[in-house]
DNA sequence: TAGATTGTTAATCGATTAACAATC
DNA sequence: TAGATTGTTAATCGATTAACAATC
């Protein structure tokens, strides 16, 4: 039995990033035309609105396997229902928040995030002054608690706003709590067994660009 | 006088933005390097620990100008030195904060940032119980004395933190008192002229990666 | 029917990766 | 000198954009 053969079976029609990471920007245009009443749009005029290649909107929405109407367009509700689904938004995708800090709260307060998918069902942190409290309805707990949670709870997905110095050591014990996936906004690179999905978000990288771009 | 040839006659020698994003990445690295006393380090080592290709990290190298030796490597105060002279880090890059909400404060608490190049001197929010008061020891002032103190003060960046639907009220009063360069935390979509430079730091981007990973 | 827009295939563009000569 | 690594040119890969046929 060829192993590389098995995984090569696996037909690679996968999506690009760059179309993944369009997709929320497409729900949160499509749910503010649904609000003004807006039935049927075209990827033309999409593209007047964002500024994205009427071709590449066409694509992205392939994608999601939703049909269009030549010379009306898409439905907007259809596409929205459609994008979300492909997304996985429907999913329950329970999440712990890893770091009750400024950056924390914010995550937790962020109420829109529920409408890209994550659901987060309780906080974590080390701070005596804060286990034990509440921030809106999440339940702050300390940290000790994590493993035993996770494994009850059966959560999969870490969102880890802990100090960039704490991250690793964080990220290992959530690991081994069970959690497959991490969401990572700490300017830490964290070094983890490759089968834990990890995704950055490096604010410091923005920086990079915006300063390069008003500096040159 | 023929403009479009003006235009083109800036040779485009112009660094990808993918190069730009990881720059950061290697200031940090060399910075750990640097205080366990590492002298001189190689791409492939360098590739070793961070993952990235060594061709490329050597390509993403040669855009600061440093110079290494076969062999050797680099030297990692100069690599260090050069790439941070050559995103601006040494450039006074002043900003204002507009929006102290929780995102706000955990940018005002990441001095780290300072290290990325961009300096913030002053913080706005239109909440009286926040106006007046400091934060760290960065003064809260109240968003209508922006336009005035922005041109007094020459500063040209503002780092949007204020809720996604006051965004494009708040970016359009940030242009209009001389803000050139937005870095916009905000999930709103910004309509601005196009002269100014908008770097987006999209954190729903990032969710729907993550759960598409996990969910496929 | 005429024309706009979808859906798909082909061309282009840009970034990554490979190859290799130069060199310390 | 031998060999590792830089520096650069070429090949590959993947995403964007263009072209165009299908169709409502």
């Amino acid at each position: 039995m060829n192993t590389t053969k098995n995984i090569k079976r696996t037909k690679k029609v996968d999506v690009p990033e760059p179309t993944l990471k369009r997709m929320p920007t497409y729900t949160m245009h499509l749910k503010a035309l649904l609000q003004q009443g807006v039935v049927n749009i075209s990827a033309p005029a999409i593209s007047e609105e964002l500024h994205f290649d009427p071709t590449q909107i066409v694509k992205d929405f392939a994608f999601t396997g939703v049909k269009g109407k030549p010379k009306v367009g898409y439905s907007v509700v259809e596409l929205i229902h459609s994008i979300e689904k492909y997304l996985g938004v429907d999913k329950k995708n329970e999440a712990f928040l890893i770091g009750a800090g400024k950056l924390g709260q914010a995550i937790l307060s962020y109420h829109a995030l529920q409408g890209f998918g994550i659901n987060i069902i309780a906080a974590f942190d080390v701070d005596k002054s804060k286990v034990d409290t509440q921030y809106g309805n999440i339940q702050i707990l300390h940290f000790d608690k994590l493993g035993e949670l996770a494994k009850r709870l059966g959560v999969g997905i870490g969102i880890l706003t802990v100090p960039g110095s704490a991250a690793q050591e964080a990220a290992e014990a959530m690991v081994k709590s069970g959690i497959t996936a991490i969401w990572n906004l700490t300017p830490a690179k964290l070094r983890l067994s490759s089968n834990i999905i990890v995704q950055d978000t490096a604010m410091y990288s923005d920086v990079a660009v915006l300063l390069h771009k008003l500096n040159s």
